[in-house]
DNA sequence: CCAAAAGTGTTGTGCCTACACCCATGG
DNA sequence: CCATGGGTGTAGGCACAACACTTTTGG
């Protein structure tokens, strides 16, 4: 049982405080590749309970380490990975959550460019694994209702912040970034429209070059997102209107 | 010091949680008068620190307690007040919130009927009190950052979900509802196109009635919103366009 | 009859939608 | 020369913004 470290009262009695509640932290990280699409990280349990179950990277929140120092950390050590992007998404607290004891967790939500999606991909490390965000295997935990809330937000979000560049490489192609909407939102998009429209917000700018065309078809340029322009336009408000 | 209460490993060697931190819940809940503007409820602390600071209700999350559950009863506990509307805001972790020990607290956005305000007013308990947004006083530990991202919450909120019905009475006049809207977005609005957008919604009815006409003037219709349109619209996918 | 608040319509502008053809390259 | 993907412009509709006078009541 847990120290009394000082003493409460809503009533005119003080007691001690023993609370029994362990804190943690999970992520869920997105990544995006042309080939596999729209994925999330995830790792395979070699502990029980739901051992050798697919789960989502997180642990324990250390005493002296802040929410976010503890999502890095725990990314770092369990998957290898740095992300690009990281907001809080929600807490789930539900008694029931964790089979040993009552656990609360602060669920993030992360993002990682394409060429860390694919260095992972590329390592066969059995331990962390990039799903589709379609064809998600059974979860441990509430893990599934976690990644559920995170696709929430990642779908809402792509329409009115520009987060679609942090999943992208430095520089993309067009196709790539219309795809990438296409994938998330689960149907097709006007191209001229949308490139006009992106365009428009101007935190995209057109490079001089044009990639080494390796499938058939005519070479597309590259486009990169110009960060400096977003943080100006994100303090003076802009509005994104509606995106698509 | 806390129990183990069960054994975990990242690396190969399984180590004891030994973890010392607190959950708390704590609530910024809004009501709204015409007189007194939008307001958060406070509650002057009695015990160290901040003795005699003003606080946002709130306490230990119990050890068989969800979330909302604990936020309802320290709300119930603390102010006597129950809300319409209560959803997550956000999680505070940092380190040193709390001088006295690693405190984590889930803080919930949470809304009022304009009557549960005037009751509460109307008491003269020296406890819970309504403090103008405008006007809030120096606060206990980070409450003051947790009030702002709340107000950030229901400025943004108001614009594309319909919860300005919650703070105002069940009946109210089309001026009651646009003077809400007035002084959380801080500038003035035509009420034209106000009304005409909002009744293009479908979610606010006219009524038969009239109101006594206390102040000079013509006397004002009274409107309802209309919860059940509100539902099937939820679920049918609706655009609110923009509100404002 | 005057002050105060409620109620109500129209017009212009600009954004969004819908839509189809040419261009550059590899094989 | 053909298949594949990249690149581009325009016309119509509709939602939004701007705008001012009349009506009803109390004093």
């Amino acid at each position: 049982m847990k120290n009394a470290y000082f003493y409460t009262c809503n009533s005119s009695m003080a007691h001690k405080i023993t609370q029994q509640i362990l804190l943690t932290v999970d992520a869920v990280v997105f990544g995006y590749s042309q080939g596999q699409g729209v994925s999330v990280l995830l790792i395979k349990r070699k502990i029980k309970p739901f051992k050798d179950s697919w789960a989502l990277p997180g642990g324990f929140v250390h005493d002296k380490e802040s929410l976010e120092d503890a999502v890095m950390r725990e990314l770092q050590e369990e998957t290898g990975i740095s992300v690009q992007y990281l907001e809080q998404l929600y807490t789930f607290g539900g008694v029931g959550r964790d089979p040993r004891s009552r656990v609360v967790s602060v669920a993030y939500f992360a993002l990682v460019k394409s060429s860390e999606f694919t260095l992972l991909a590329a390592t066969d490390a059995a331990e962390a694994e990039w799903f589709n965000i379609e064809e998600l295997p059974v979860l441990a935990f509430d893990h599934g209702v976690i990644i559920n809330k995170a696709i929430e937000r990642l779908r809402a979000k792509i329409t009115y912040e520009p987060i679609g560049f942090e999943l992208l490489d430095r520089k993309f192609l067009f196709s790539d970034l219309e795809q990438l909407y296409v994938k998330l939102l689960g149907y097709d998009i006007d191209r001229r429209n949308f490139k006009r429209k992106m365009m428009s917000l101007g935190l995209v700018q057109q490079l001089d070059e044009v990639v080494a065309s390796s499938t058939a078809g005519r070479p597309g340029k590259l486009y990169s997102f110009d960060k400096k322009k977003y943080k100006e336009l994100k303090v003076s408000g802009f509005d994104l209107l509606k995106l698509i």
